[in-house]
DNA sequence: CTGTTAGCGCATTCAA
DNA sequence: TTGAATGCGCTAACAG
């Protein structure tokens, strides 16, 4: 509870001028070794610590990075937070943090002059993009004093993305299931308005051969909202209407929970009767009866990348005027465990 | 990309006093009406926002708190957190965030100097206490020149402490599964070394009316580490040790998940040969096979007790040395599902 | 009601 | 190798 000691109480007892202190706590060159022993010695003595708001007011920056977060209850969320804060603290910035919860457009201002007026160096946003939303953030970033790096987006020009190919990953898994044997598979989808959810559609159709909005791809449709229970009603719905689906790709693990639970009141067999891949790769995946194949998102990598990105922005303004920067894709995997592949057939 | 602007450019172009727009922009009364409306018209064309971090210099205190997370694929610990930002949004205060994945008292300082030097108003410290290292952030907390509140940990004096009380949680589990008819309850504990892991053990005993290291309770216990691998191994164990087991108090969710499977595997009924209560409650617990009756750590509570409890401190500074702060307890709540509930008997 | 002065704690620039 | 002056953007305290 003692009050904070500054650069000048520790240059009054060194004798020295404040300046003498200053170099010494960056490590510049300029101080004789002596003086620099003695200036350490007091600093240490004191619990000195350089007041970071005042050297950012003097340099203009913060080394401090605004992340608005989205909903840590969601794994794919609290995984891309996790490996943010990691790479963020390696590379020397702290997380100033912001999580919205429901996707609502009219909090976008609030929470970016909130962080922008902290003097953060640059931003990570994370909020997925609903496909029925303007796409504002995207207009917003243009003209901002620092760098913003979306998450988890469709990449307009002018934007800096770091982005999961679900596209990719829903092929994969599509073709992993084909190629076990199955040959109706199904899907159940995330909501339609998340621009991630239909990407997920899309590979699926791709993989399946399926033209847009085709008889055949709709009756192999089902729609959940990422929740066990809507992942539960989606299997009832689409056994019902295609009783000869033999397969599905849902299309996150927690809508495949709800799967399992509905397979099981259905007297279907995972991966006898009903071959399963996930998306996500939760933790639990591994512990479901049948373990469940899965896609991992790569989330380090997500997160890391987007920091990355960031950093270099905050380093090299200019270029970001300069260069169309291309989006980095990351590349989710294939995890294969039993609900995805028989031993007959 | 502009350049930022700043009061003065404000200032200049409406012909007043940096003052005076200072006034505007905080809401200070003694500003003439048509003064106000012309300055906050020109702040709005502007789009001027204040630089923050020039007024926590000049008054001593950034509206910031600084949090010290844990491993954010813990249930626990992402419900914590979005409640602790939820909170202090609500209050008026950012957060800047730090993570820490493994329990090393290391990173004690280097953590919180990092918070300390960029000036936050108080901590929130919510790693979890393991009772073989030193208890050194509950020392360092006294002389520190912001609150300090700690979450889940136990209260020495002088503490500001949160905490779910894990030991009522555990009784309430226990006497749940006595009262449904279950002879033998076992328990499943986290790793031995936790503060919070031992606490619900001691709830357990407890209400099991078992004395300390009694013979007894010796046999109905079996140790695991918070994964549902540990979980399934531990389940092994107990039934090995003690066959008439009929039910289970498993410390945490992720672990009831391995119990699940290692009763399938042993061909136990849940909950009719196998009773089983969990704690935590997460969202996969109702859609477990049956679903799972667990403990709910009303980690909101938890999350905003903190927050509240810090701001507190930071308005009442005095307080904080004046007078012993009793620790807020939580109370669990037992959410009943079928895992512990048998028709029979 | 409004402006002036001063200074938060520090680093940059220049001079010594 | 060191020190003095200056100012980052803002607001508290006072004066008018």
């Amino acid at each position: 509870m003692e009050k904070k000691v500054t650069i000048k109480d520790v240059a009054k007892i060194a004798g020295v001028s404040a300046q003498t202190v200053s170099r010494v706590v960056n490590n510049h060159p300029d101080v004789a070794d002596e003086t620099r022993t003695r200036i350490q010695k007091i600093v240490k003595d004191l619990e000195y610590s350089p007041n970071i708001i005042a050297r950012s007011l003097i340099q203009g920056k913060t080394n401090t990075i605004g992340v608005v977060g989205f909903r840590l209850d969601y794994f794919g969320s609290n995984t891309i937070l996790t490996a943010i804060e990691r790479k963020a603290g390696k590379l020397g910035f702290s997380l100033l943090l912001t999580l919205i919860n429901d996707l609502d457009e009219s909090k976008i201002d609030p929470v970016l002059n909130q962080l922008l007026s902290r003097q953060v160096d640059g931003l990570i946003w994370t909020l997925p993009w609903l496909k029925d939303t303007q796409n504002r953030i995207s207009e917003i970033t243009k003209n901002l004093s620092v760098p913003v790096v979306l998450l988890n987006r469709k990449a307009f020009p002018g934007d800096i993305v770091v982005c999961l190919d679900n596209r990719h990953g829903a092929r994969v898994a599509t073709k992993h299931l084909l190629e076990n044997g199955y040959k109706h598979v199904g899907i159940i989808t995330g909501p339609t308005n998340w621009w991630e959810a239909e990407e997920r559609y899309e590979g699926w159709r791709e993989e399946m051969g399926f033209s847009i909005s085709s008889r055949q791809a709709e009756m192999l449709t089902a729609h959940g909202d990422w929740t066990p229970q809507s992942g539960e009603d989606a299997l009832y719905e689409l056994i019902k209407k295609s009783p000869d689906t033999d397969a599905v790709f849902v299309s996150n693990d927690q809508m495949a929970i709800g799967v399992y639970r509905a397979a099981g009141k259905l007297g279907l067999r995972i991966p006898d009767d009903l071959g399963i891949v996930g998306f996500d790769n939760i933790p639990e995946a591994g512990f479901l009866s049948p373990p469940l194949t899965s896609i991992d998102q790569h989330s380090r990598y997500l997160g890391g990348g987007a920091v990355q990105q960031v950093v270099e922005q905050i380093k090299n303004p200019q270029k970001r005027n300069d260069e169309e920067i291309a989006p980095s894709w990351v590349k989710p995997e294939l995890i294969i465990r039993e609900s995805s592949t028989r031993n007959n057939d």
